[in-house]
DNA sequence: CTTAAAAATTAGGCAAGACTAATAAATTAT
DNA sequence: ATAATTTATTAGTCTTGCCTAATTTTTAAG
């Protein structure tokens, strides 16, 4: 089983992600707008990625990850999703600034990292931005993240991230005491300005604004 | 403050490494052996890390590490000590497995980094191998180590770190039950090779060529 | 001191991966 | 359907970091 280069691991990871939907076609100028490069860079990895039969091309199609190019692309978000939840939780890097270092950390090679890494993290489902981790198999968890604002009164849901990671609102959370993992219940939503009324912890009641709401995301 | 490539990070490392005892020409050839590339590179990376002044370098005198490369080497070798103590007490690897990750973790971008994965792991002093990690300000705790091989005849040590980390020479270790901490007691020094035979744990009496314990670094 | 050997350097190339500019192909709008 | 526009592709460069081969310089030996 040869190895990717740095470069050959980023489209791989771009194109899974452009993916998502599995229906649009993913172009060579789309791949170009995601990795912030020319069109032309573009084809050329193409090219490559097709000799190595990690990715099929047709213009009609656009590009597609072959069995083994997903493989490789899962396990590269695997490591950068468990890679986040070491950088926040043991080493308590903010929300914010994690994403770039695990952008580095997602291309260390071993065979045994990611496994070793979510075991000695206890196996967590989720990362630091609510998206699911994927398992060392290649199932995923289905996304649940919510807006706190759409969750609907009485019902109660824990934070798993936060959409706007400005440090003033991350210091309001800080100062209300609301972090990854903290359960909210929804109490009450006043139609007036759409804020609404919360519990969580040893809060029993505080109202926050629509804007706060719709900036923690959440699963239910 | 510009970042190094990769490439120019693993050259202000082997230089850094090789100024060990700060006698030593350090010469062209000397870091191409080290690289395991060809002279012909090295003087055209010499020229550029001249220009990026983290070297010095005349045909007398050899290349120098200036304060400026120094700092990143000593950087780049605390990063490397400190994944290797997380390697293997966090993550469970063995021994002869952490170095090649640790090589590449060592090259992660971020400023924090080092300081709070330092942190994290206690403040160790010494890396699985026995080497001294380099403080935040680039203090070193002293390493007290001798080779195994100027221990006198009927006296004991204990292991504490091994100075050729290739695999081969870790796994033969493993293989002997060998590891740091372990104590061993030199029983006779065979001057015809160099070779002595030596006690530890439940093996009373083994040979070791010059060789090994040459490279074996112990506590008396 | 002169010669042989070793080390350093230069010159010329190569592969990866990016770029620009030019051209071809495919879409979209008229 | 044809023109206009957008997209894809090709050709030719550039930089990084490596290589080999040839040459010069240094060191060591006789």
């Amino acid at each position: 089983m040869q190895t990717q280069t740095l470069s050959e691991e980023n489209y791989l990871k771009v194109i899974y992600h452009l993916d998502k939907d599995g229906l649009k076609k993913i172009t060579p100028t789309a791949i170009s707008e995601a990795l912030n490069n020319n069109p032309a860079s573009v084809v050329d990895m193409i090219k490559k990625l097709v000799d190595k039969k990690l990715v099929q091309y047709e213009k009609s199609k656009g590009v597609k990850l072959t069995d083994k190019g997903r493989n490789i692309a899962i396990l590269i978000v695997r490591k950068h999703r468990l890679w986040e939840v070491f950088l926040l939780e043991k080493l308590g890097y903010e929300w914010d600034e994690i994403h770039d270092i695990a952008e580095q950390l997602e291309h260390i090679q071993n065979s045994e990292l990611a496994d070793r890494l979510e075991r000695f993290l206890g196996f967590p489902q989720y990362d630091p931005h609510g998206d699911p981790i994927p398992k060392a198999n290649g199932e995923q968890a289905i996304s649940y993240k919510t807006l706190l604002a759409e969750i609907a009164p009485g019902k109660s849901c824990k934070v798993v991230a936060v959409k706007d990671t400005s440090s003033s609102f991350l210091q309001y959370l800080k100062k209300l005491d609301i972090g990854i993992g903290t359960k909210i219940t929804v109490l009450d939503k006043i139609p007036f300005d759409n804020s609404m009324s919360i519990a969580f912890g040893k809060t029993e009641s505080t109202t926050v604004s629509k804007i706060f709401a719709e900036n923690l995301l959440v699963h239910e």
